[in-house]
DNA sequence: GGGCTGAATGACAGCGCTGTCCCTGGTGCC
DNA sequence: GGCACCAGGGACAGCGCTGTCATTCAGCCC
């Protein structure tokens, strides 16, 4: 019991190992009744195939891992946790195991990492999140070396001489469209609006989706559009410089919660009633969206389930099955709580 | 480049395989000279030994579990993120790697869990959060197969019969105490006080405490406690019995951030400014806490230097080295923000 | 009936390390 | 000089699996 082996259920099923292995990895050869066998003698025994066994003499770790880079006091990255677990749920499915590495990245060094991932680990695939999914760099250093990536809402864009791997995302343009235009069904025409992160790709996507709903291609009033960098600190200014405008926008639309949070915080120094006198939207649903006054308005990623699908990428592409798509866009939601209302 | 080995390795430096081994184990039975030969060699060809292989002849996996039960919205566990931080990096230190292993409580089937972590993984070690760090069934199990525990603010305490594995955790006691104190010493006298889950031994420690602080044993209007479980949602009927009394305490003190929110939210919407007429202070820190409006005085706790100690320990004890300490106990501090002043 | 095909299974050689045991040559000591 | 002793280092046997190739035995065709 303490620790069975193949050896022990051969033994008993009456077998050789290659055959018990065989059975385990659902190989086609082995007639029903040994396999039946083989199972009933794993499952009396308790069997649990050693890891380090299989990938020492196969070709596969049945090891992912997920790559993150900064605290969760940092940029937006507050939904790593779910991400994960939808990952280990799908990685449970397929027999696999979910390794967190962390990477500074201050003193980042990607080839110490990558090392790591290929060599000692001799990883199945990486997930990445941002900012590491657009790090040419890292993803240059991994494509060498043959390490399938599966990146989370990227940025860059693969080109007919680098592919970076697989991407997933939702549809940013859509959700800030849709949003927008959530705001102006509410009658808002006056909607700030405060930009993403410059060199994240989501953040222009975001703007897009704004322009187009509230100006749909005419003239803009660039007061009404302020910078931002997806952090709540960034999200102050931004918020104030549209706030203390003489003729104030009557709603403000953030391109991800942690600004929205800041916008209401202003509003709330500034004693500007939400919804009262002013909405606020966001996007990403992050669990504090849920907890502050008023509950936010936002859009809400399936995150788990994205997470789920990008073990799962790289399970069936270890297995031998090759999608065939690069990139896997995701179906987003409208999150109508309380910080948004009709203007006054 | 590809797929360096242990003997490239010990063909560069013109040695055997296991002198390599020994040098980069720093086992003893090395000169200096041999040791820099050795270490070159490695550097050279940007050698890194193969987990499995050592995992497989050796007695060590490298390997640590961090085993979570909930989601990021579940109750205050929005942690984890930074004790999974905090143990990543010790791992680092020390040559190993973190692996997030994830159990719905639901349809717990510990004993497949158990019988992962210890066959097919064979971990050095694992990390227990609550609620897991307190399932008698799950720390049995885990106990009898020899694996090593750390649990991460328990509850159930070690008894002569059976140890549980080591603990980590903040001085509850003493946080709420002080977080007390620091209410009364800016003049609030009537401090009400939301409990946390009857189950989780730290809610009880906040709320002696609290006691203490407040009562120093003497008699206590019961009108004052209020019960909760931690969560957000319980915290606001919690809240609303506090805030409906004719004569209404000028203070709550709630035994988590999660619950303080809800009162931060309860508050808000009776129309009570906070802190004007209402105090509200809370523990743990979560990220949230600084976000909200107002920004909430808290206690912080160390989860980084938490998770990398709890890594530690099991590095230290994998390696020979038993620590003899049952229980580690680490500093908070106080987090003074906005939402706690005089009453006016 | 002989040879052929193919399904079912086994033998065997590693994968890249660590643990154990053994060999070597230099040192100190009586 | 002889001997014990020890630091420094090597040989070798696995660890528990998977890949490759060989073997066996039915069934089948001409």
């Amino acid at each position: 019991m303490s620790k069975a082996t193949i050896y022990d259920v051969a033994r008993v099923a009456n077998v050789s190992i290659k055959t018990v292995s065989r059975v385990l990895n659902g190989e086609p050869k082995a007639s029903a009744e040994t396999r039946a066998r083989v199972m009933e003698a794993a499952r009396s025994l308790n069997y649990t195939p050693s890891l380090s066994a299989r990938a020492l003499s196969g070709s596969r770790s049945f090891l992912i891992a997920l790559v993150s880079s900064g605290g969760v006091s940092d940029n937006g990255m507050l939904y790593v946790t779910e991400l994960q677990i939808g990952a280990i749920q799908a990685c449970r499915a397929g027999g696999y195991h979910l390794l967190t590495e962390y990477i500074d990245l201050g003193a980042s060094d990607f080839t110490a990492l990558t090392e790591t991932l290929v060599s000692t680990l001799r990883v199945d695939g990486v997930i990445l999140i941002p900012p590491l999914c657009d790090d040419p760099q890292l993803l240059s250093l991994l494509a060498r070396r043959g390490v399938t990536c599966v990146r989370i809402s990227p940025t860059l864009d693969d080109s007919a001489e680098q592919k970076w791997g697989w991407g997933i995302d939702i549809d940013n343009y859509q959700a800030a469209f849709q949003m927008t235009r959530h705001l102006m069904d509410q009658g808002h025409r006056d909607i700030g609006f405060i930009q993403g992160h410059p060199k994240h790709a989501a953040a222009a996507q975001r703007e897009a989706g704004y322009r187009d709903a509230l100006f749909d291609g005419g003239p803009i009033p660039e007061r009404l559009i302020q910078p931002g960098l997806f952090t709540f600190n960034s999200g102050l200014p931004a918020a104030r410089a549209l706030l203390e405008q003489k003729r104030r926008p009557t709603a403000i639309f953030a391109a991800n919660d942690s600004m929205a949070m800041a916008a209401l915080s202003v509003a709330y120094k500034m004693g500007i009633p939400v919804p009262g006198a002013l909405s606020v939207a966001g996007i990403d649903d992050l669990p504090a969206a849920s907890v502050v006054c008023p509950p936010l308005t936002t859009v809400r990623q399936p995150v788990k389930e994205m997470g789920a699908a990008a073990a799962r990428f790289i399970i069936d592409r270890t297995a031998g099955q090759v999608g065939s798509y690069l990139k896997k866009v995701f179906d987003h939601s409208l999150v109508v709580r309380e910080s948004t209302a009709p203007p006054a």
